[in-house]
DNA sequence: AAAAAAC
């Protein structure tokens, strides 16, 4: 490994924010963080010549970072923004940002499935910055946050797939994931993207009841990469029929809601401890599009020597996606703007997906519209594995067009038809429901503008509680959501939809 | 009555 010669004190902070540096909620008052910058004189990372500079503020200036051309690269040490065509360094390894997949040195298989299987063109900003970071050696743990739809998915099937040794026929890659239908998505991702180069993958989640089989009965996994739900891993695993002996690379997907308390917590530190206890050097990722200030803390303690990638919370928001609240009388008018207003205009405008809190609005919600003559369906948790698979098929292959959902869907599903998201109910914390779960809200409303496309999200609004939880949440993003006038007029839907680009 | 996974 290089070694860094420097005059300069080492970097107290490794953490790259690369939209900016985030700052956590009130309790730091403390000036703004000192920043030093290095820079590199020689492309050989053993002969460097340190030039250090302190300033406050951020690196913003393309010019300050733009030294490619002066076949110069460049050494970050400290908070940053990070642009892309500039190489960082971190502790130890230098990184250099990809423009191409190609400077990701992939495999021709890899580069085929990209682009002319998937149509992939260049990587978003976050492969560009998180794959190098995967790829290279020492394979550093990583934890890695990303808008809603900005392509993370792609960082860590790339990271999987370029990582396993084809020639070894054995379980090298696990992925993990908090629902079934996510595990579904990402490795039928990852199949499309590893078409051509014959890895072999496998999915591991509760199997339907007409399927069933126990552990004991089955065979053990051959398939060279896993992708599945904690409890069916972990079962594996314990059950000797997943072996984990040369697991490089694990993976999860949702992290901070697969670390939380009220999470997959147990399960997913379970998993990691077996898999560490037999294969010492196996890298971690750590994915998600929100990293409270909990789950972070949690996270560098279990999570060791790892490269951080955030966005601050003020800036998680989608400018894509526009954000309604819309005050409602009674838990009627909220079907009829339902009804009447949003779908009667939505029509025509992509598909929708109707958020409810608990199981029960579920279904009494899809009773209403049902009544009222609208075909919807209705997905959450207590349905049958085939029931779950179908309604999720239907709605993908765009046969369905409105889709009522608990919060199973809330993270991680990915459709682009996807233009309107309704928050039928406002996710709220378990332990008290005057507080909102901002995680969750931010993931349902990433449910639409996938990719930078434009979405509508309506929030209807019954009472003051309502309206405090609604607040709190424009307070949290600081992001301002503006409110349709009348619940009962047309008009006013029409606007805010022309409003969002939809009309 | 939170939802998710899984027994």
């Amino acid at each position: 490994m290089a070694e860094l010669k420097s005059n300069s004190a080492p970097p107290a902070e490794r953490k790259l924010y690369w939209a900016d540096e985030a700052e956590e909620e009130a309790t730091s008052k403390s000036a703004p963080p000192k920043l030093s910058w290095g820079e590199v004189a020689a492309s050989s990372v053993d002969a460097l010549s340190i030039r250090e500079t302190e300033f406050n503020g951020f690196l913003d200036e393309p010019e300050a970072l733009n030294i490619e051309a002066a076949n110069i690269s460049f050494i970050i040490l400290a908070r940053i923004k990070i642009l892309e065509k500039c190489s960082c360094y971190t502790g130890d390894t230098p990184y250099t940002s990809a423009s191409t997949f190609e400077d990701l040195k992939l495999t021709p298989a890899l580069l085929k499935g990209l682009y002319t299987d998937l149509k992939f063109q260049h990587p978003s900003k976050i492969q560009a910055i998180s794959l190098p970071m995967i790829l290279t050696p020492p394979y550093k743990n990583l934890v890695a946050q990303a808008h809603n739809g900005s392509g993370k998915t792609t960082c860590f099937v790339l990271g999987m797939l370029s990582r396993v040794d084809p020639n070894l026929k054995a379980p090298q890659a696990i992925c993990i994931c908090p629902t079934r239908e996510l595990a579904i998505q990402n490795l039928e991702v990852l199949r499309k993207m590893g078409k051509h180069t014959g890895i072999t993958s496998e999915c591991a989640v509760p199997m339907d009841s007409t399927n069933y089989m126990s552990f004991a009965k089955r065979p053990p996994v051959t398939a060279q990469i896993v992708v599945g739900t904690p409890g069916t891993i972990k079962k594996g695993i314990s059950a000797k029929k997943l072996s984990v002996g040369s697991v490089k690379i694990l993976v999860f997907d949702e992290a901070d809601h697969m670390l939380a308390e009220d999470g997959f917590k147990d399960d997913s530190l379970r998993i990691m401890k077996d898999i560490q206890r037999i294969s010492a050097h196996c890298q971690v990722l750590l994915f998600s599009a929100t990293f409270n200030q909990i789950v972070k803390n949690f996270v560098s303690r279990v999570i060791n020597d790892h490269n951080q990638l955030f966005v601050k919370k003020e800036e998680l928001s989608l400018e894509s996606v526009k954000q309604y609240k819309v005050d409602c009388p009674d838990e009627l008018s909220k079907v009829m703007v339902i009804k009447d207003r949003i779908l009667e205009l939505g029509e025509n405008l992509g598909q929708t997906i109707i958020f409810v809190r608990t199981r029960h609005s579920a279904s009494t919600l899809h009773k209403s519209l049902v009544e009222l003559g609208y075909e919807v369906t209705t997905i959450q948790g207590a349905l049958k594995q085939e029931d779950r698979d179908k309604i999720v098929k239907e709605f993908k292959d765009g046969l369905t067009q409105v889709l009522i959902s608990t919060d199973l869907l809330a993270r991680g599903f990915d459709q682009q038809q996807v233009n309107l998201v309704i928050n039928y109910e406002l996710p709220v914390k378990h332990e008290n429901h005057s507080e909102p779960d901002y995680e969750v809200y931010l993931h349902r409303i990433g449910r639409a503008g996938r990719f930078g496309r434009k979405g509508a999200v309506f929030n209807l609004l019954m009472g003051g509680r309502d309206e405090m939880l609604m607040e709190k949440i424009e307070r949290h993003f600081n992001s301002q959501i503006a409110q349709v006038a009348a619940w009962n007029n047309a008009e006013d839907f029409r606007g805010a939809l022309k409003a969002a680009g939809l009309l």
